[in-house]
RNA sequence: ACCGGAGUAGCUCAGCUGGUUAGAGCGUCGGAAUCAUAAUCCGUAGGUCGGGGGUUCAAGUCCCUCCUCCGGUACCA
């Protein structure tokens, strides 16, 4: 017998410094777990691990500021996104962590070998050192004076005034950030690993990988022609994991050679749970085992370069198979983050919606090929018009139909009833697959949605409606087909909305044992099969008051609002633009300067209405096209539900004044 | 600054190695239908593909340049 093709799947890990975030789920967490439980439905050897990344500065930066330990931090952030990954149905095998003692040695035992094998080499650089603390200084525990432009809280890294980029020791004057202390600079000795060697093996090892994203690829060659640089592997730190050499012990493993190993550890506890404490080197030791490593733009060289450097030093582990790394999601045109916008933490977003609601939302408009724009209006629709109206609805109107003239069982076959739909989605199903095996989840969902669709063409084409009246046989068998495609659709959503899919199976009354790809487009229900109690999959939504809220709340500064020049300006002529109902193209004269607004005021003011009027404008407003006509401002009006009107002076002021 | 990516219909996005009249979903407008969560199905309109140059019989797709946005590079993780 063939042995199977293994996968290892990995989601990049979760930094234990905050609350998940919706951009996580988009960029590494939702198109892993889709791709994962598609290949569960074939059947295939696939092993999905995930973990806290639980070390390094900022943790360690969090933990000083709130006044508490490392390991408070990392407890509390650990359990919080492990369950925020739950409650979403992140489908992980393991979800581990890299403060797990198994972690601590399998890093220890990862870099001992790198040593043993004289690997690494030492090299002494300067750093500063706090007499006070006893300890040396990362980057962002320093502040001081920046020499470039004089400001006096330039971080140790970075000048946030003027934007230099800086090395600690350039400050002038420099101070610790958690005592105070004036660090000296003192010498100290890092194990490096020679990055610049590995250069010829990565590039030759990454040409051959035909099917990865060419951003992906362009960025690592882009890397090759600057020229790969040696880097750091130890750190003056206290939160990290130590240096298994003696030399060395008072240092710690810099946080990112460490961190991927936990790939590894997750693994290990993955197979130690499950009794069998060696098989994971079945996955990571067999040079046939396909890796995948999914995750967002910023972490691509991690692991399409040094990563599999490290692994090609040490020799003993498979190198990664492909990274179908994503863009950014963004909400509100700017990026998530975690210090802003609460509604885009994933715990909170399930407080308001339904998990596979926001799965659907994220998956639709995923960012495969560039940053997407996410919003809670999309999301609202999105239920409603597709979740709700196409799939929600077939099962809904098949389950009434078969309830209310079919006893709520299963009809029987019908020898005339067309079964062409059947060869169509299995013709579906294996376009879906192909989308898949490339990665291309967003085409994906569109063709699995269509499948839906067509299934509500089916059954509007065969008007059971009326077969019922005058060809009761038929109508059964339409029916009978339908049921079995609410099964097929089952199969075919549950990688995006698993929830959705278990709640299909239970209005079906069926168990998983045909719940699987190649059951798509079979007839697994057999007539006078009794079907369960119907539920409505997807209530309609409305939008909810809390982001409008939000928005007014958001308080502005006087200085930014000074940014718009808002004036008078009286209105010279006015006429409707063609094919619009909304529009009308206006002429004003705002002193000795004339403009074109085109506004949206046409169902509210005929234009003799405002021929004349003095209206109050914003003048500075970047000019837009609007139905093709160039609009060089905007009109300001009061706007209440269906009623509006526009502003206008309190009497005998000119145009051309300024309005503040 | 340098390296990579992106700028396509009102909105959100597809457009693989250059090749027939630039696509989808939503929204718009019109029609059919009424079993169904007023949910479905069919059709219509809407784009000088960021600006400007160039290569080619042919460019959204290749080259140059400019503008805007995103990520990376700094022992930040």
């Amino acid at each position: 017998m063939k042995t199977k093709q293994k996968y290892i799947v990995t989601s990049a890990l979760t930094y234990a410094n905050g609350y998940t975030h919706l951009g996580h789920i988009a960029g590494s967490l939702l198109p892993a777990d889709i791709y994962v439980r598609y290949r569960r439905l074939n059947g295939d050897d696939i092993i999905y691990v995930c973990g806290s990344d639980e070390y390094g500065t900022a943790i360690e930066m969090s933990a000083i500021k709130e006044g508490v330990s490392p390991t408070e931090i990392i407890n509390k952030y650990h359990e919080a996104n492990k369950k925020s990954y739950a409650d979403l149905g992140i489908s992980f095998d393991i979800y581990s962590r890299t403060s797990n003692p198994s972690h601590t040695e399998t890093a220890r035992e990862f870099f001992k070998v790198l040593y043993d094998k004289g690997i690494l080499y030492e090299k002494t650089d300067q750093q500063l050192f706090s007499e006070k603390e006893n300890r040396f200084l990362a980057d962002r525990f320093i502040e001081g004076t920046c020499p470039v432009c004089g400001y006096e809280e330039a971080r140790g890294d970075q000048c946030e005034n003027c934007g230099s980029s800086l090395s600690p020791l350039q400050l002038i004057n420099p101070k610790s950030k958690i005592s105070g202390d004036t660090p000296v600079i003192k010498d100290s000795k890092q194990l490096y690993f020679p990055l610049s060697k590995y250069q010829d093996d990565l590039n030759q090892w990454l040409s051959a990988k035909k099917n990865w994203k060419p951003n992906v690829i362009n960025y690592c060659k882009g890397w090759f022609k600057t020229g790969l640089q040696d880097r750091a592997v130890t750190r003056d730190l206290d939160w990290g994991i130590k240096v298994p050499i003696d030399k060395y012990k008072d240092k710690v493993i810099y946080v990112w050679i460490e961190a991927p190993v936990g790939y590894i550890s997750a693994t290990k506890d993955l197979f130690t749970e499950r009794g069998e404490p060696d098989k994971w080197k079945e996955y990571w030791q067999q040079p046939d085992t396909k890796l995948i490593h999914f995750l967002g733009k910023d972490n691509v060289i991690f692991h399409a370069i040094i990563f599999p450097a490290m692994l090609m030093a040490h020799g003993d582990y498979v190198l990664v198979d492909n990274i179908p790394a994503n863009e950014f999601l963004n909400m509100g045109g700017e990026k998530f983050s975690k210090s802003k916008g609460i509604g885009s933490v994933v715990k909170d977003v399930l407080k308001v919606y339904e998990p596979d609601i926001i799965r659907y939302a994220i998956a639709s408009n995923m960012p495969e090929n560039k940053d997407t724009e996410f919003n809670w209006e999309d999301v609202v629709n999105k239920n409603n018009n597709e979740l709700a109206a196409i799939l929600g609805n077939f099962v809904n109107r098949v389950v009434v139909f078969t309830k209310s003239k079919f006893d709520n069982v299963v009809p029987a076959k019908h020898h005339e009833t067309q079964n062409e739909i059947f060869d169509e989605i299995k013709k579906a199903a294996d376009l879906i697959s192909s989308h898949f095996e490339k990665f291309r989840f967003k085409d994906a969902l569109t063709e699995t949605m269509n499948c839906a669709r067509m299934a509500n063409k089916y059954f509007n084409d065969n008007e059971p409606w009326n077969l019922i009246k005058n060809n009761q046989d038929k109508c059964a068998g339409v029916l009978n087909n339908c049921i079995q495609i609410i099964h097929s659709l089952g199969i075919l959503f549950s990688p995006f909305i698993p929830f959705t899919s278990d709640k299909i199976l239970n209005v079906l009354n069926k168990d998983m044992s045909v719940f699987t790809w190649d059951k798509i487009g079979e007839e697994v229900l057999k007539s006078g099969h009794r079907l369960g109690e119907n539920h409505i999959l997807f209530p309609q939504l409305e939008l909810p008051k809390q982001t409008e809220s939000a928005e007014q709340n958001q308080l502005i500064t006087i200085d930014e609002f000074s940014k718009v020049k808002l004036k008078t300006a009286k209105v010279l002529s006015c006429e409707a633009v063609p094919k619009s109902k909304k529009l009308y193209k206006l002429k004003l004269k705002s002193g000795n300067i004339e403009k074109q607004i085109v506004s949206g005021i046409a169902e509210h003011y005929s234009p003799e209405d405002l021929i004349g009027k003095i209206v109050v404008i914003v003048d500075n407003l970047k000019s837009a096209k609007l139905m093709g006509i160039e609009s060089q401002g905007m009109l300001l009006a009061a706007k209440n539900g269906s009623s509006l009107k526009i502003i206008t002076v309190d009497g005998g002021m000119t145009d051309g004044a300024n309005v503040s």
